[in-house]
DNA sequence: TCATTTCCTGACCGTATGGTCAAGTCATAC
DNA sequence: GTATGACTTGACCATACGGTCAGGAAATGA
């Protein structure tokens, strides 16, 4: 009895393994071609080709192109909400920001077709995911701007309106990923090296953080030109 | 003989007509659907109905879809490169990079469509104006990277890398057209009053100018807010 | 008036695409 | 062994789309 059980755990559980991982091939597949063709560019026969199954088996997972789109999309948007958490629990802005801008930056670089989804999906007008504009991000905003304004209140950074710092933030830092086309061809057509996307994120942060007089955060990583002063 | 030669420019000044102003309705429906749908998601049906004409008259003044979406990136990226000008004879890094700023902005708002149809494009890797980015823009590029460097060694402003800072204002800008259907979701559904326009404009312009400690130009705009000093 | 050129458009065509389906395979359960 | 249920897939279908074309309207020129 205890030996059948165990079994039938194991069948279930590798039942459940076969799913996953299609569905995750599918994904990662989708993900690519949606970001490179855009939704009505992608087809099910490329995605299918990329994640390497026949057409007729990702509609065995997905029942329609729409419903592949939305969980791609669902996805990122998730990835993109627990960038924040770094946001959260930090004790002055130079500390927050500059962690939240690390981690949008990792972001850009790690998931460079996700945030083109995202960007395509609310440039289209969020034809999918409005619904989570207008309830998880705007509520995830409002919490943000409270938190930005009581550090302006406690003097801890310039009077700035806070959405505009956000809005600024989101721009930045998505542009490494969404015209990392563009950077690339003005990089002599080479990606960004580790040591370029360490630059990159660098400026991003001293120019924010200076911006908005908050610099002097204990936190604040020293700029280490080996430039002569 | 002189008045039949005056009959003949104005007619042919009329068939010119005929022909431009068609060409200028598509081209303008045309950037709507391109920048709402995506290029893979437009149809030329679309653009017809939406410039109010039959669909094979489209394919008389524009033979294939990809022929009119290249004319419409194409009169993007001039606007695009002569938003520039202002960034140009400018005394100090202030007054140039708050113009050009202001210029985006400017841009931003009066063609959203456009501006997205040029991130769609680049972010599908600029499958029809890469050989732009490599001549054009970058050559761009370069003369603006050269002059900020010069303020930079005359010490009008702080050390920074001029591509990242050029990023960050092409980014900055661009995300109020491009994420303008989410800015608007967060401006509680409305689009940006003038006034919500000027003040974008006015914190994107003081932080990038603080942030690259530029902001004591004699130029830069004094911030005229009327809250106690 | 008539020829010429430009412009206009309904009807049509070939193809590609999203989606369906029936007939499987395969592992498990009893 | 065999019933069960999840997974697989080649073949197929209806539709929508980009593009064509022939024939006509309208403007122009002589």
């Amino acid at each position: 009895m205890e030996g059948s059980a165990q079994v039938s755990r194991i069948s279930r559980a590798r039942r459940t393994d076969i799913r996953r991982e299609n569905e995750r091939l599918i994904l990662k597949a989708a993900e690519k071609v949606f970001a490179e063709a855009g939704f009505g560019g992608a087809t099910m026969q490329l995605i299918a080709d990329m994640a390497g199954l026949p057409k007729a088996n990702l509609h065995y997972y997905f029942a329609t192109k729409e419903d592949l789109y939305r969980r791609v999309v669902q996805d990122i948007f998730q990835i993109w909400l627990h960038a924040a958490d770094c946001f959260d629990n930090a004790p002055d802005p130079a500390t927050g920001i500059a962690s939240y801008i690390a981690a949008k930056m990792r972001i850009s670089r790690d998931h460079p077709f996700g945030s083109k989804v995202w960007a395509s999906e609310v440039m289209h007008g969020a034809p999918v995911i409005q619904d989570y504009l207008e309830t998880t991000l705007r509520a995830w905003t409002e919490g943000r701007v409270a938190a930005i304004q009581r550090w302006i209140d406690e003097g801890l950074m310039q009077p700035i309106d806070p959405r505009h710092l956000l809005y600024m933030l989101w721009a930045t830092t998505q542009h490494y990923a969404d015209f990392g086309h563009q950077i690339e061809t003005l990089n002599g057509g080479r990606p960004l090296s580790d040591r370029q996307w360490k630059a990159a994120t660098q400026s991003v942060t001293d120019i924010i953080l200076r911006g908005i007089g908050a610099s002097r955060g204990p936190a604040a990583p020293a700029p280490r030109k080996d430039q002569s002063p």
